[in-house]
DNA sequence: ACCTTTCATTGGAACGTTCCAACAAGTATG
DNA sequence: CATACTTGTTGGAACGTTCCAATGAAAGGT
């Protein structure tokens, strides 16, 4: 028998006393003596006792567990939501079990399956691909909260997502503060968040009188996509480019000087999300910001919010995105 | 009562059958008849059931469940680590439970003794902040491997990690090759990982004859340490840097082109690790590629295997890490 | 017609906790 | 001095599974 672990009455026949009082003491009650706890705190420690969190959650029928399904691993702004939701979840005393289905609605929902075997009290979801009936019976069986989308119409959950409208709004205003006017959007693809991020930008331009400019090129939301977008955007000789995410961004930089252009002289470049590797003295990536580990703090405060509450109603929040300057954009240059 | 979830006794007085039976049918056993059978799969999806992990666990004395400890979610490197790890374990029916200490010690501690708490059959460790005792302590305890770093000396675990000195030497060669001489290495570092790739470094100079031109410039694993470090260098003038990792590679060159230096020509850099978005067209790295998702898969191998044989002796396991040629290193140019 | 096998099914114990009701032994209240 | 509380402790039920031994029914062998 390869050392199996010591139980709670392992614990309590080494300190003489019964099981009943060791869950007393391990479990901070004040009802127990000094002498008593002292007894015990030792016989855990010399038997190296740890809870066993199978059988405490059975019986007291919760796991202080809440289940994070996360799109995709390797897009930086999935880390930085999490992180967030780590902090906060981890501050009131609850685990998480992270999951990742690899975009891939049923690897997804397999591993949401799981999440739920394990009585997870809530789930957060940092972006996913599930479609919306799927969405809507989880939602019913357990708290559940969105971060980056925006479902709460489908189905009855709580959202934390940034004004994608708005943030969209922001990077056209910078643009045209600096005097261009031919700006082309390159979009993520046929995703929700996308689509926000092009209807901003196209209400943006028509605010700002330049309807006529307004051309979306389709792209996605990779460095390749990006790359791809950009130089089919180029054809329509644009002072600036206007990208659905930093990463496709960082494609679009790359086409742009292969085409022998200069940024931010010939062309400005601007992306969406605010991750960090944009940052970096090598990219200097001009960005609408997200504040990520907010977005997962605050989707993990409605989370025990809910946990606690769960006939509440469902919530919508938004927060604001905000312009990062850095060396990506600037001003237009006039061609004499 | 807010939807209080269906039990096995539930699904089995539906079916009209006993909750043994319902067991044995849902574990898929051959001995139950056609019909219970259907009755009792139909049962259970009408009523919603879904198999409560926890005192699955409890019974079976099992969790099915294996735990990763992930030293830094924003690190690429480990994100493609942990890629692999899923894959392999998901398709031996195992789940994951993931952790991240944000590379505090004490924190890695307190999330790996949750971990243990649930029962977890083994632990993944990629890359820690461990101390020695601890390791050990957890080793002992619970089949454990380690990824990226080559602790089987300090503790009696498995370990899957690249060899950094061989890796090193490969960055050297390369370099040579290309008529290289005056060659700096910006470390990563205070740890292990880092220790060996310098020694690489030195063990490959000497090698070549250039004992004379070794130089090590204390840097670190960030971007702006990169950075740093590079200024650091410049001093010597230079024709390459080896650059501990990616992530510093890639501050680094910032830090060579702000000192107006051309990259390839004047200065070629080389990093490690091999990160996805080192490939993005505007970095554009030349680096040591480590196969990060088959680190993760290898580790996962041995911990599936370790779970079925405790007392196997521990393993280290080296994958060979590759060079892979972008746009960062060129031959050295001859100045007249 | 009887014994043996096989097949399908079942009750109950066990897993390691928590929690409730109960209980001594003291201490305060009238 | 009885009554009522407090304080510290305890046995046992419960949580939702799995698994073992037992059971009854049907089938097979002689």
């Amino acid at each position: 028998m390869p050392t199996s672990r010591p139980t709670i009455n392992d614990v309590a026949t080494r300190a003489g006393v019964s099981k009943s009082l060791v869950s007393l003491a391990l479990s901070g009650s004040t009802r127990v003596s000094a002498v008593s706890r002292q007894r015990i705190v030792d016989a855990a420690a010399e038997l190296g006792y740890r809870r066993n969190a199978a059988a405490r959650s059975l019986a007291v029928r919760r796991s202080h567990t809440i289940g994070v399904l996360i799109l995709d691993l390797h897009n930086p702004v999935f880390a930085e939501i999490l992180d967030g939701v780590q902090i906060e979840v981890r501050e009131h005393g609850f685990s998480t079990m992270l999951i990742s289905g690899g975009a891939d609605p049923a690897l997804e929902q397999a591993e949401i399956d799981t999440l739920l075997q394990f009585q997870v009290e809530g789930l957060i979801l940092i972006a996913h691909r599930l479609p919306a009936h799927v969405l809507t019976a989880i939602a019913a069986e357990v708290p559940t909260v969105v971060v980056t989308r925006d479902d709460i119409a489908v189905a009855n959950m709580d959202s934390v997502s940034n004004d994608d409208v708005a943030g969209a709004r922001l990077a056209v205003d910078h643009l045209v503060e600096l005097g261009h006017s031919r700006i082309v959007h390159l979009s993520g693809g046929d995703n929700p968040v996308s689509h926000a991020r092009a209807e901003g930008y196209r209400r943006a331009m028509t605010q700002h009188g330049l309807a006529e400019h307004i051309r979306v090129v389709p792209g996605g939301l990779t460095d390749a996509k990006g790359y791809a977008a950009a130089r089919d955007a180029l054809s329509s000789a644009p002072t600036a480019l206007f990208v659905a995410n930093d990463v496709a961004a960082i494609g679009a930089i790359a086409a742009v000087e292969n085409a022998n252009l200069r940024i931010p002289e010939d062309v400005s470049v601007i992306g969406y999300d605010g991750i960090s590797i944009g940052g970096m003295r090598r990219l200097n990536l001009t960005t609408i910001a997200q504040p990520l580990a907010d977005l997962g703090r605050l989707a993990a405060q409605h989370m025990l919010y809910r946990i606690n509450n769960r006939t509440a109603p469902a919530t919508r929040q938004h927060v604001s995105a905000t312009l990062v300057i850095r060396g990506t954009t600037g001003p237009v240059v006039v061609t004499t």
